[in-house]
RNA sequence: GGCCAGGUAGCUCAGUUGGUAGAGCAGCGGAUUGAAAAUCCGCGUGUCGGUGGUUCGAUUCCGCCCCUGGCCA
């Protein structure tokens, strides 16, 4: 695990070299056919010689959930056991790990036919006065969520109409079981924020040179792509999209992609100081392979 | 060299008729269960260019110096 710029994919693939294992990847813009430069996807070539999976799953006309990611996880997890290796999920989708290891509750999926209706509601509404809707059936969700948080109260509308029951209850009795594996949790972290940023802003950077520009504009010139599908809302492909469309130029689009991309680094730090059982290890101060490698076999020999 | 306009947060600037200052952007911290690279919540982070003076008190008024930009030589 990691923040964007990290090194991840390339500390993983060393340890492919060495390792019998499986990658996995735990990321939700990597699933995206056709997004290849502005998620800084690795190479055809390198995905031939090193084969994820959970890369290329779906088209970016689709909607990919945490729920697909668990579904989706668990199956390669399970080629991977059953033809004798180990699994060695990378990304920084904190998320999908979270849900992966810590359980997933049965919820009905998502239904655009009520996200559209509570929408409406919304925009006549507010979503203040959502929120105090929800707070009259389902007071322990309503405690959680913020009566700005548009995402979450339509979310918890939606199950609340489906599943004619509040999602905190059924979020409660979910499984609190730990997962059935054993978990070697690792984490690429640094201190270095400005190094880390500089790094951001070069690679945002080195992405338009390699054409971004022509992949985001093929990607929206699709019929059934459109701005706020999620696989648009990705950071880099909103901005340039943006800018695409004249509501900016593109010095602009450039500064709020870097500010997005490091606002994304900085949300994925969050999620990481909270885990526990983490093994740190910051590849801007030295370089980690050699120790992951270390600690992995040190695993691999006990289990 | 002379005249003018500026020097306040990381950046762009506001402001204080003298009581140690506040916006936007950036940044930082947090939440996170079928959109998560999403969505939301919270937080000003400061030798007010330097130095003397006036004053109970100066970022504010005065002198000198430094720096930046413009105009004139």
């Amino acid at each position: 695990m990691g923040p964007t710029a990290m090194g991840k994919t390339e500390t993983a693939m060393r340890l492919a070299d060495q390792l019998p294992v499986d990658l996995i990847s735990v990321d939700s813009a990597l699933v995206y056919r056709g997004m290849d430069i502005g998620t800084a996807k690795p190479s055809k070539e390198l995905l031939a010689a090193y084969p994820h999976a959970l890369i290329d799953v779906v088209d970016p006309e689709t909607v990919y959930s945490v729920a697909d990611f668990v579904a989706d996880a668990e199956a390669a997890i399970a080629a991977s056991h059953r033809s004798g290796r180990v699994p060695l999920l990378v990304g920084g989708t904190m998320l999908y790990f979270k849900r992966l290891l810590e359980g997933l509750a049965e919820l009905p999926e998502a239904d655009p036919v009520v996200r559209r209706k509570i929408d409406a509601d919304a925009s006549e509404l507010g979503w203040p006065a959502l929120h105090a809707r929800l707070a009259s059936v389902d007071a322990t969700a309503a405690e959680r969520i913020a009566p700005n948080d548009a995402q979450r109260i339509q979310r918890a509308l939606e199950v609340f109409e489906l599943a004619g029951e509040p999602i905190s209850s059924l979020q409660r009795s979910a499984s609190a079981d730990g997962p059935p594996w054993r978990v070697q949790r690792i984490a690429l972290l640094t201190n270095n924020r400005a190094v880390l940023h500089e790094r951001i802003g070069q690679r945002f950077d080195a992405m338009m040179a390699l054409g971004f520009e022509e992949e985001v504009a093929g990607l929206i010139a699709r019929p059934g792509v459109h701005r706020d599908l999620p696989s648009m809302r990705a950071v880099g492909y909103r901005q340039v999209a943006a800018w695409l469309s004249g509501e900016c130029d593109l010095a602009q689009a450039t500064r709020d992609a870097k500010t997005a991309t490091r606002r994304l680094a900085k949300r994925q730090h969050t999620w990481l100081r909270g885990m526990s059982d983490l093994a740190c290890f910051d590849p801007l101060e030295a370089d980690v392979s050699a120790p992951i490698l270390g600690l992995c076999e040190e695993v691999l020999s006990t289990s």
